[in-house]
DNA sequence: AATGAATGAGCCTTCATTCAT
DNA sequence: CATGAATGAAGGCTCATTCAT
């Protein structure tokens, strides 16, 4: 299983939260103890509760088999969400926020843009597409109408930075010559359209046709770039 | 609402499988009425389905819900179609039939690759973008991994032939020297991915900030076919 | 199918009670056409409904089925019964009074006891057990309790007179002396018991074990009227 | 009512596959605390499940009854029933089962063959004919053909064990020069039959015509073993 | 804090009955 | 008379939520 280190790193954002008392070492260590064996727990089920509702979608889900799968009592997860909308609500915060912050902690922006948005693209297609983090958005993209708050949120701390930080990208490559069409800042929706549409295919038509999803992120960079000399 | 259209389309849809028997003509109209109360009522059925599986997604939609809108009691639903599973099946195929049935009666290939594109794309804002066809399209993207039946027929229905009929144009334009980029063929996605992406934007994100799609579009097919001169 | 007779039978009985309109022939004709073919109908019906109640018990037959396998529309059922229990009741009435009513125009009583006996065990061998007769009785002990007026009726017509036929018997076989043992004539249920457990053996066990009920009664016989010398 | 006795000896039942934990006293208390209000509620079902089933027979009993005269919840039957098919099918084993682990613990055959089965008798007697094993008997008979799990359960465990063990007497019987009549061995059913139409009788008939069952039995026993003299 | 038995509202589905044609 | 589409009450089953232990 490739859950341990995700859950491992999801636990310690969760854990990132707690208090740390400075009371006797003994009381201490016990309270550490027991909240971490919380936050644990509470890993546990935002792990498993994300792999369900990305299987089943929202209303399919059953928190039992939530529980069952984080090794919980059914009980146990209303000690750490108020009801199932809640937890669904607050489940797209905690698994988005950490994927955020690492990419707002960008690489220091050397080279030419071009090579910019491929990295970018490298990283995405390797955390996004085809994992569970693709499923993720298409979980948003379903279950976004029944829920404005994951829409607005995940509008507010994903789309719309990233729109921004395309369109800077796609500023920076027209100021330097790199991009001819200047109309592309205002979509950068289009830059990032087919990356959008390869987790999509990759969700529904795998099964009907593979898609080699690097290979289109090039060709589409040459459409915006210019082909590449084969360096 | 935009609802007394397509309810009107469906129900001619419905209506054609009927008979026309030629006996008396007391007798037709009596048929003719039957036959044309219950295609009405079977429009509506799936109608009002559309509507509730569209706002709420499969598991969420309730049967009563369905009945109340469509005007009929909820037994009368079990005439048409087997259970929720089957009708949800069954409602995309309704639904999306008669739009690849007119898509495919194409309008003859005149003028240049730019302007027949320009033509599909006009017509994919019109009747697509932002309207319940394109509710429709998310509504497949979010229940698709759980009805497989469904993803399977979108994608031989319509992904499939869509992809074909944009890389028979794609190639064309290669040919006839408008298009540069060569590789485009292989990957006709990335001439759809704008307007999918257009598709779920309105769903989701209108609210936050709106998108003029056409505009967008126009973008897009100037990186492809290289900047248009204002005539 | 052995079912064609039978319904005949039935619809005989079911005609008798009709009317003969003495009007013009043309409209006498026509009316006992009607007449016949209602009467045909309703034949059709208790038969169906016959079989079904037999075969899935009271509450879990559908009204759709009967109409069904009786070949008319559910409504046509309303136009001769009230409603599904009152359907029930009647039926048992149908069927049960032309077996009670050739039962009681008995052979005349000439021969040993034993031998009218015997012709009486022979003909239920041949007429109930193992034959959707059987079944019915097994309905009638099944459904008893929720239908008082089927037990009623059932005790009334069929249990009581053929208990006190059974007594007369007895007493006649005592006064002969063919018959030893005198309080034999206070339980006629012990000479008709072996018989109904081979009825309800026949519809629950024979899949386990067949059972030779002709050799069984004779056995039981033998017990009563002492073992026969063979002739 | 008869209730209770019944319904303690299944909670004891219920009782005997439970743990009996050695550890502090305390938590001995509420585990077993907890497994008698579980095998209590259990049992309580039990008991009203069979009651609703004997009174309107399988289809027609409602799961809500069944719940209300327990005591419970609905849902609180599926923590203990997968669904209502199989509950009766369990239903039935659970009453039989001990009744079978008590006749199967015999007396020591001591005495006459006669002394034997008249002992038989008189248990079947107090405690079958007439009680709400013997309507279970009956409905048994009803609901077998419906439920062939059902039947067979009742052949193996209870028809084909009692005509061996009849089966046995009546060759001891024979043996010793009690019974007379040899080929009554190849029939054990003829023992029998009074006892079961007694049974039915009860349930069917008592209204119209009381039955003193017990004079019916020695009376056939008088007829297989001779008249007794009166000691 | 953790558990999981118990609850009961809610939903899908069936089917007896009605009634316009 | 006959039909069968339409109805809607009723019932089996699920599952989010609670709470005693």
């Amino acid at each position: 299983m490739t859950k341990k280190p995700a859950r491992a790193a999801i636990a310690s954002v969760a854990r990132a939260g707690s208090h740390a008392p400075e009371a006797g070492a003994d009381a201490e260590a016990r309270v550490s103890n027991r909240a971490a064996r919380a936050a644990e727990r509470r890993a546990a089920i935002v792990e498993a509760a994300m792999d369900e509702f990305i299987t089943r979608g929202f209303a399919a889900t059953r928190l039992d088999d939530i529980a069952k799968r984080a090794g919980v009592a059914k009980g146990t997860i209303y000690l750490h969400f108020k009801d199932k909308e809640s937890m669904f609500e607050e489940l797209v915060r905690i698994v988005i926020v950490p994927v955020v912050t690492r990419l707002t902690a960008l690489p220091p922006p050397v080279g030419s843009v071009r090579d910019l948005i491929e990295a970018f693209a490298g990283n995405f297609l390797k955390e996004v597409i085809g994992t569970r983090r693709g499923d993720l958005v298409r979980l948003i993209v379903a279950e976004g109408p029944r829920f404005p708050s994951v829409a607005d949120f995940y509008y507010r701390e994903v789309v719309s930075r990233g729109i921004a930080a395309m369109r800077a990208l796609i500023e920076l490559g027209i100021a330097r010559g790199e991009i001819r069409e200047k109309d592309l800042a205002r979509y950068p929706q289009i830059l990032v359209a087919p990356a959008m549409i390869a987790v999509i295919w990759q969700s529904l038509f795998v099964r009907h046709a593979p898609l080699d999803a690097q290979d289109m992120l090039r060709v589409h960079l040459d459409l915006i770039f210019g082909e590449r000399r084969t360096t």
